[in-house]
DNA sequence: GCGACAG
DNA sequence: ATCTTGTCGC
């Protein structure tokens, strides 16, 4: 691959070196995507162990949002991804791929299933961000490779992952004030947190995914926070991602309440 | 063998 | 995730 070029992900061997996304700094392994069940387990173990959960990242000048949606019963894969503003969340720039699905959903096994159309949807982006929030784990995952993670160390980006509901761990209850916030635990290890984004909505379970720390991945996604219960960047990428479910939404209740 | 199980 | 209408609650 020659230097400068945007990084490949698709039919590389697996092991391949390959540089990092628009850093063209330190090599990273990239893997095929093409694989069973049993060799992505085996390939999350063994990137799991170049994670980071060490602060590592850029002063915060723009942030990413990263969600995946789908179309024709999951046959296409549509990610979205969008760049905005820190901390002032406006949006800078917007990008949608969509790839025919090759993976089917497993639990544990996600990020196979969405990240070749999302590291599409990277290479597409005129800028790079200081930071990515993405849809679904981090670390919080059982061989501590989610999405977040997995996307981390494929593109070397400072990553935190935002899930809905719990993949593993257990925890205390979470008090129910926005930000409060208790850590996710697994084997005696902490692997998240559970954080009240917003008072009277179920928690979010966040983690991080790579090149920053346990403690400081909730308060970041406090600071991306407005008024829902997601932050901003992953409510952004979300109404990208969900465009065809809005607009079908859209044309059923036009259809019951016709104008003329 | 029986649950649990991101999106 | 997606399919889908109305409906209970702040």
């Amino acid at each position: 691959m020659a230097a400068g070029d945007p990084c490949r992900t698709h039919g590389l061997p697996t092991d391949y070196v390959v540089q990092h996304y628009m850093t063209q700094q330190q090599p990273a392994l990239i893997h095929e995507w093409a694989v069973t069940p049993a060799e992505a387990r085996r390939i999350q173990t063994r990137l799991a162990a170049k994670v980071s959960l060490a602060d590592a990242y850029p002063a915060l000048r723009r942030v990413a949002g990263v969600d995946v949606g789908f179309e024709d019963g999951g046959a296409v894969t549509r990610a979205a991804l969008v760049l905005l503003s820190w901390p002032t969340l406006e949006p800078l720039e917007q990008v949608l791929v969509r790839h025919p699905t090759r993976f089917p959903y497993v639990p544990g096994l996600l990020s196979f299933r969405e990240l070749p159309a999302v590291l599409d949807a990277f290479e597409q982006l005129s800028a790079v961000p200081d930071l990515v929030f993405c849809d679904g784990q981090g670390v919080a995952h059982p061989r501590r490779l989610g999405i977040a993670a997995h996307l981390g160390v494929l593109t070397g980006l400072a990553c935190i992952g935002v899930g809905k509901s719990r993949l593993i761990g257990r925890h205390d209850a979470v008090g129910d004030r926005r930000g409060d916030c208790t850590p996710l635990w697994l084997d005696g290890a902490r692997i998240g947190s559970v954080l009240r984004s917003r008072t009277g909505v179920r928690p979010l379970y966040v983690s991080p995914g790579h090149r920053v720390a346990q403690e400081t991945a909730p308060q970041l996604v406090m600071q991306a926070l407005t008024r829902f219960r997601l932050p901003e960047p992953i409510r952004a990428a979300h109404r990208l991602a969900s465009a065809p479910a809005i607009a079908r939404a859209a044309e059923r209740s036009a259809s019951r309440s016709p104008r003329s």
